[in-house]
DNA sequence: CTAGGATTCAAACGTTCGTTTGAATCCTCA
DNA sequence: TGAGGATTCAAACGAACGTTTGAATCCTAG
């Protein structure tokens, strides 16, 4: 036993990740060199090859870190809404609150690094580089196929199509609040520090998920179905 | 008189803004090299810093291209859907199909790159780089400041601070979906083939974004408000 | 036809990128 | 305490990047 603090099993990869999660937020993944990434890591440059492998294998690393127990806990939240609501259809709102509630939560925890996280989650379902889409969509497959099918359950009426469509709608609405930064001003007159409420974001987008996902039908919609 | 076809005012100029926004759209910014670039365009290496001055010029270049008119047609839109309501205030759904319309006659229009066009702007809202942001930004300030008001007129009973907040959800609706590429699988079971029906896609999106911009507020908001 | 600006071209510039190397140092366990 | 694997380190590698250069070519106006 030695006297000093307790030993960080893998203190130089955990400061890399973090300083990539923050760099990367910031400059996106081809805009953050290994040079500024390992200093600002306070490591030396070889360290991300020599724990990683790659640069690449690092950004994989990287979200499968948070990935993985963030869908767990999206998974064990509508499980839990199942259970309490016993054997009756679920509530489309509760769907959704269980969705979204969990980014929302990794959004508070600035310290540990979360915010910046789900801010580059947000940007990285548009990244142009398709090994890192595919390895999102396939972290994610599990979590949307489990929630397509609670949502056709509660929406019995509704085209599977369109079920499917305005899913996507609710990524979009999700990713693109995620992503936003304060450098993101494309609406004039907006108040930055409301966005850091999750409590009161989560009940803004909830309401707007909710109508529109429950939204009726345009008659055109229901033609082509 | 030549007796050769009508002299192209532009033409490499016109070629290398069109292989650009394929290119991008495709690969990034970033990840689009000159190389790549002037090859594709079948043009000199060095025509890109020739006409445009350098790689920044050219992005800005390429987007006034589309948005300035694009932006044109958006207020215009709205502006006729004012005349033909008289004093009356608009619809909400009304404000939407004006705004969402524009980007969706752009997306159908495949062959004059329209669609690389549309589908790149969509994913430029979230891009890491400082600025194409703030470009963005600055060349779209009038239409949204022109919608906010709009929509404010549309939705008097709301809160400034939710319309304001709605309005960022939908920009995340739509731009999420036109960014959308066929590689992009997040919710497995999608027909990519019904995403370029503009006209499909259209009632899609207003019926969703229509209802979330017009949902009741949640009783922690009106409280915050 | 020709002078002169506009454009294209091949080649090279200096810089930065991700990665690799091999020696130096640290830490653990016998 | 000392051997040996794990980790860190400074230095360098080749490749690719955006940009610049100066000559060659094209095009047009007088």
């Amino acid at each position: 036993m030695s006297l000093r603090a307790v030993k960080p099993p893998h203190e130089t990869r955990t400061r890399i990740l973090d300083a990539a999660e923050e760099l990367f937020m910031q400059h996106g993944f081809e805009g953050t060199s290994m040079r500024l990434l390992t200093a600002s890591a306070a490591v030396n440059l070889a360290a991300v090859n020599y724990h990683f492998g790659s640069k690449d294998a690092l950004i994989e690393a990287l979200f499968r870190r948070r990935l993985d127990p963030m869908n767990a806990a999206r998974i064990a939240a509508l499980e839990k809404a199942e259970t309490e609501a016993g054997g009756r259809a679920l509530a489309p709102e509760a769907i959704i609150r269980a969705f979204v509630g969990e980014s929302l939560r990794l959004m508070e925890d600035a310290k540990g690094g979360g915010r910046n996280f789900i801010r580059l989650l947000g940007r990285t379902y548009t990244e142009p580089a398709k090994p890192i889409r595919a390895l999102i969509g396939q972290l994610y497959a599990p979590v949307t196929a489990r929630y397509r099918v609670a949502l056709e359950r509660a929406l019995p009426n509704m085209p599977r199509d369109e079920v499917v469509w305005r899913m996507h709608f609710m990524f979009g609405t999700l990713s693109y609040t995620l992503a936003a930064t304060d450098a993101v001003q494309l609406i004039a007159g907006f108040k930055p520090e409301d966005r850091h409420d999750a409590r009161l974001l989560e009940d803004r987008l909830t309401a707007f998920l909710c109508a529109g996902l429950t939204a009726p039908l345009k008659s055109a919609v229901k033609k082509a179905a």
